[in-house]
DNA sequence: CTCCCCACTCTTTTT
DNA sequence: GAGTGGGGAG
């Protein structure tokens, strides 16, 4: 029982807590993986329940590795047979054995956002849909959305009656439904609803996990979206031995999906819920902390608490505003030399966090130029690549014939003169006889209207008929080989852009390594590899997996990423109005919007040990054009006297230095935003990168609110500020640059 | 069929 | 600012 002693009281009834509903409310840092852990402990060394039978589900690959190693850790052996994993890849393995029972082929390939927006436009195409009142992106979000609240095409359809646009999305979920089943292929997704469907349709399947586990455990209970929930409920029912474990405050990902209400209303859905808090906070000082709290206090919907700590004051926290986005950088990587020249700190003591993955060029630039190393997580990850996407594309076409979007991906890739259209007329040939386009590719004989391109054709469908008879032997090695030798990738990659060639081959390179890592450990544990495994693997992973900790290097991420994550020292970058809490949110109108940014924003406060740094930049380039913003709210919303602020002065660092001259700023500054009237015949330029097509008394569309008419252009320093009378919106001032506003 | 250039979008966060 | 798609020319 030695190992329980060291937790603290609630810590230990929610380890003790086995039996029936349990909603453990954790705050930031109040060690719930710990108790977690320390639960999965006792279940199996006390209650002596069989590890097989736990499941525990996380929702990164990282959390699930941590979990496990922490468990193996705890108890020595029998650690590895407790089921750890993250929702997508626990129905993948589910759905791996059972979707033939609803008409999938258990080979099925996994799309990924950008497979799924290929499908949407190839659909948006051929229904003859606007691409300019239907963005791809907008129509698969819809999709996205229904389905995370499990409504089918058929549901959605009934829902859009009258409403025209959802009627034109609604045909495009369908058909998109009905290629995806085609192509034997799931979204993101497809993944959790088709084994909630299987679940619902299939009982006796069901069954089998009811008997497999008895203990289920949710971790970032506060991020599951409608169809998570669904599927943790249908497979708790039968023993209602449910932990969920979750902090409403550090709900952050509402916009693809996450219902807060499933924590808020845990205990009316399970009404014998145990309910147990852990408001000790065991990371922070007491200065950040209560700086975290401070901020999220102005949060209406939460529920009500207050963590604590038995940690010193520390330092205050630094807020410095500088003039611009590379001086933020430099403010940044000045500090983290002095860190590590003058007070001993090491490189991985240090994150910078930020809110749009666009800031990290910036910072990654400063970085290297102080020769400081960093890890970057995030932005175009590994496996988004354009090599590795084509690599990975013929993969799944000799995993999954049927896999159109791949195919056609690679048909032409690298280029042995198939062009557009031929592919056409495969397509066509192939709708009207109902084959697969690849059986279409094998059958190119009988294809009329190709004349040039039929020859290569042939050729490559005589290349991939070899490569699989490789792929179905197993001989996956093997199959690298040939199909790097035979495609002629790598030499392909000098002649596109010879520039790039050798990262791009350096990639591959690591894909290859990855493949054979696989192998290796698959073989070492007495299973044999194969290629769906390969690829579900590579399907699943997301960015924040494939950081390592045990590097001595600063790590870049967004607030996002970094949930879950604790820092020593910790730099906020980019606490402006209109950056973080972003323009989207602020213009809404929205306030669940923004209290979303500001538990984003305690996200970021939390990850911080000792030291947390706010920077914000007074002008900043974003997306092409200047912007100057003011310092966040949420800067402001913590109290003065937890803040070492040099923005109240209006004196940065860099001033005081004399690196910068108020004086020549302001005068230079002044110059670029004279006043100027709503006429576009002015001689004075536009504020800096504005230029408006529109006048007052125009009409204009608007991407969120529609059109309306502009009522008011007013220069507001930086920027036009444009009033707008939206029929469907009401009135809105606008900010010219951020609004898109388009005259019509 | 391929290549090149232009124009246009998208920039919030991601399994 | 960057990357991508589309359109036109060779």
């Amino acid at each position: 029982m030695d190992k329980y002693a060291t937790l603290n009281e609630p810590q230990r009834q929610a380890v003790m807590h086995t039996d029936g509903p349990l909603l453990l409310l954790a705050g930031a840092g109040s060690g719930k993986t710990r108790v977690l852990t320390h639960r999965i402990a006792y279940l199996i060394e006390e209650k002596h329940v069989l590890p097989w039978k736990i499941m525990a589900i996380t929702f990164t690959n990282k959390a699930a590795k941590e979990m496990r190693e922490r468990v193996d850790r705890l108890i020595g052996e029998g650690g590895q047979d407790v089921w750890v994993s993250t929702f997508h890849s626990s129905c993948v393995r589910i759905l791996r054995r059972y979707i033939d029972e609803i008409d999938y082929d258990r080979n099925f390939s996994i799309y990924d956002t950008d497979d799924a927006k290929k499908l949407i436009r190839e659909i948006m195409k051929e229904y003859n849909i606007d691409p300019k009142y239907f963005k791809e992106s907008m129509i698969l979000s819809e999709i996205s959305s229904a389905k995370n609240q499990l409504i089918g095409p058929k549901a959605f359809q009934k829902q859009a009656e009258g409403d025209m646009r959802k009627e034109v999305i609604s045909r495009v979920y369908k058909e998109y439904q009905q290629r995806l089943v085609k192509n034997n292929a799931l979204d993101f997704d497809d993944l959790l609803c088709k084994t909630v469907e299987l679940f619902e349709q299939r009982p006796k399947v069901l069954e089998y996990y009811h008997n497999l586990f008895s203990y289920i455990m949710v971790d970032e209970y506060q991020d599951t979206n409608g169809v998570q929930f669904r599927l943790v409920k249908l497979l708790a029912d039968k023993h209602k031995n449910l932990c969920v474990v979750g902090d409403d405050d550090q709900s952050i990902y509402r916009f693809r999906g996450a219902d807060i209400r499933n924590i808020l209303d845990f205990e009316s859905v399970y009404k014998d819920a145990k309910v147990i808090r852990l408001e000790q906070n065991y990371r922070s000082t007491k200065n950040i902390l209560e700086a975290a709290n401070e901020v999220i206090r102005n949060n209406r919907k939460r529920k009500a608490k207050k963590l604590w700590t038995d940690n010193p004051d520390g330092e205050r926290i630094h807020h410095v505003q500088v003039n611009s986005e590379s001086e933020e950088a430099r403010f940044i990587t000045d500090t983290i030399v002095h860190g590590i020249e003058d007070e001993g700190h090491e490189y991985y003591h240090y994150a910078i966090l930020y809110r749009t993955n666009a800031q990290s060029r910036l910072l990654e630039e400063g970085l290297v130029r102080s020769g400081i190393p960093y890890r970057l997580v995030g932005g175009v990850s590994f496996y988004q690549r354009k090599e590795i996407k084509d690599i990975i594309a013929y993969l799944k076409v000799l995993n999954n014939s049927t896999d159109e979007i791949a195919a056609k991906r690679i048909i032409n890739v690298p280029k042995r003169g198939i062009g557009n259209t031929t592919v056409e007329r495969i397509q066509e040939y192939v709708s009207i006889s109902g084959q697969s386009f690849m059986e279409g590719v094998n059958d190119i004989e009988s294809i009329p209207n190709i004349s040039r391109g039929k020859k290569n054709v042939a050729e490559f469908a005589l290349m991939m008929h070899e490569l699989k008879i490789l792929a179905d032997q197993g001989k996956l090695k093997r199959l690298m080989e040939e199909l790097l030798e035979r495609t002629g990738y790598i030499e392909s990659l000098k002649a596109d852009d010879p520039l790039k060639a050798e990262e791009r081959s350096d990639n591959i390179g690591e894909l290859v390594s990855k493949l054979y890592t696989y192998i290796e450990e698959t073989e070492a544990a007495g299973e044999e590899p194969t290629l769906n495994a390969f690829l579900e693997d590579v399907a699943l992973v997301a960015d924040i997996d494939q950081m390592e900790d045990d590097d001595n290097k600063v790590i870049l991420m967004t607030l996002h990423s970094a949930k879950g994550l604790e820092f020593p020292i910790v730099f906020m970058a980019g606490m402006e109005d209109g950056l973080f809490p972003s323009y989207m949110s602020m213009n809404s109108g929205l306030e669940e919007d923004i209290e979303e940014e500001r538990r984003l924003c305690y996200v970021g406060i939390t990850r911080a040990q000792d030291k947390l740094y706010m920077t914000s930049a007074r002008s900043r380039m974003l997306y092409g054009n200047t912007n100057y913003n003011p310092v966040s709210r949420f800067v402001a919303e913590i109290p003065k006297e937890l803040l070492d602020s040099n923005a109240v002065s209006g004196q940065s660092d860099l001033e005081s230095q004399g690196i910068y001259n108020p004086i020549e700023e302001r005068a230079r500054r002044k110059a670029s935003f004279k006043e100027k009237p709503y006429n576009m015949e002015s001689k004075i330029p536009a504020p800096e990168g504005v230029v408006l097509d529109y006048d007052a008394g125009d009409l204009v569309k608007h991407p969120k609110y529609g059109i309306g008419q502009v009522k008011l252009i007013e220069a507001g320093g930086a920027d036009y500020q444009v009033t707008v009378n939206f029929p469907s919106h009401g009135k809105k001032k606008l900010i010219a640059s951020f609004a898109g506003l388009k005259k019509i």
